[in-house]
DNA sequence: AGCTCATCTTGACAATGCTTAGATCGAACC
DNA sequence: GGTTCGATCTAAGCATTGTCAAGATGAGCT
């Protein structure tokens, strides 16, 4: 499967590259159609193939979805690392975390719906599909760690509240991308202080705990 | 459109009330096939009618499901109110609202997916979609207030806080729905536990915000 | 050159959402 | 009571989708 292809070159097998390009069409009719037109076919149309021509490279649909997947969960992993600096205070972190988890779903909430559509699909194998999050995860596991008001050695402790802050912040990640809050947003001044408003609530945690 | 049908009647009308008979087809559907099988067609023939019959009882595929969405609310709400104290503990209510949340989502898992499938589709009419679930937002408004930590002049912050306890109740069981964490539930020791354990950062939200 | 095999196309099948035209039958009106 | 009306249901059909089987194509190795 070698690809010699400098810019559009002379196209060495049948396509050349023909799993990028599908992938690169299904970008482009996510953005401009939405998820509900992200079908086979569709795809195919749009990068200029047969019908069944993407069934020698994504053995389903759904296959098709979880490549999507995984490049979208790469994309965000990149986009938290940008908008949190890993030298600041791990409170605003936190918060940046979950904001830049948010403001990319809003940014791209088809890539966005078909992250999480997929891994709900996908139960047969929830290795390959859960395994591109963890990036992310992870990041914010380590802001949740130098935040350390829950005891390092609690584990358990520790689990459950990047769980519960990643839970928060995938809801109103969903809740954003089909209710308005319009009114809420106003009198915040804002969209971005009405995420930043709800997701404050996402640094207490853990803290809270040690009360009496 | 009267409805002469004591136990099984004489069929008065053409079949009687199709509408009643579809929801009740369609929640058949969803709990025998899944939520990807629910198709017009399959609740029809469920039903015992033809393809077409639906379309005069509902406009759309998008409107059986948002007409299976507000019953779906109407249950998730009697159940969240079932499983909370009135006179309890404010905290303990809070949470378990919460507990009760996530439990309808495993307990009907299908229903709660064409639940917020429909709000997510149907962006056309939002004030229809969305009033289904104010019921159930309500009690966990009522609770937060209750909790009496926040200021209840201060109705942004009231509602910034609900927004959050609801988005990671909702958030949480989504996640539940397709993963297992199920090294960290035996380490709990059950499933409630570590819902509960999830959870139980809800109660905390507003408190932490009188931190110094 | 000739063979091989991955790649791509053609053509087809079943299922779906939805529409249009016609059949059916309760009910209201004369 | 008979007729008309209009809501309800069926029949038939269209476009689209996911998927598969059979054949064409052509790159790369011997």
């Amino acid at each position: 499967m070698k690809l010699t292809c400098p810019i559009t070159g002379p196209k060495p097998y049948h396509h050349g590259d023909l799993r990028r390009a599908l992938l690169d069409a299904a970008s482009r009719v996510l953005e401009r159609e939405g998820p509900t037109a992200l079908s086979l076919r569709a795809v195919a149309r749009e990068a200029g193939v047969s019908p069944a021509a993407p069934y020698h490279h994504f053995k389903d649909k759904s296959e098709l979805m979880l490549a999507i997947s995984e490049e979208g969960f790469d994309q965000l992993y990149d986009f938290m690392r940008q908008s949190s600096d890993p030298d600041g205070p791990p409170m605003e972190r936190v918060a940046a975390i979950g904001v830049a988890y948010v403001e990319f779903a809003k940014a791209h909430p088809s890539i966005y719906r078909v992250m999480y559509d997929c891994s709900r699909d996908l139960e047969a194998l929830p290795d390959k599909a859960h395994k591109a999050e963890d990036g992310a995860y992870s990041l914010l596991k380590k802001a949740m760690i130098d935040l350390g008001v829950v005891s390092s050695d609690q584990e358990v402790d520790l689990e459950l509240a990047c769980i519960a802050a990643w839970c928060a912040a995938h809801g109103l990640a969903e809740m954003v991308g089909f209710r308005q809050f319009d009114s809420l947003k106003a009198k915040m001044g804002g969209e971005k202080a009405f995420l930043a408003g709800v997701l404050s609530h996402l640094g207490t945690f853990g803290q809270a705990r040690n009360r009496g």
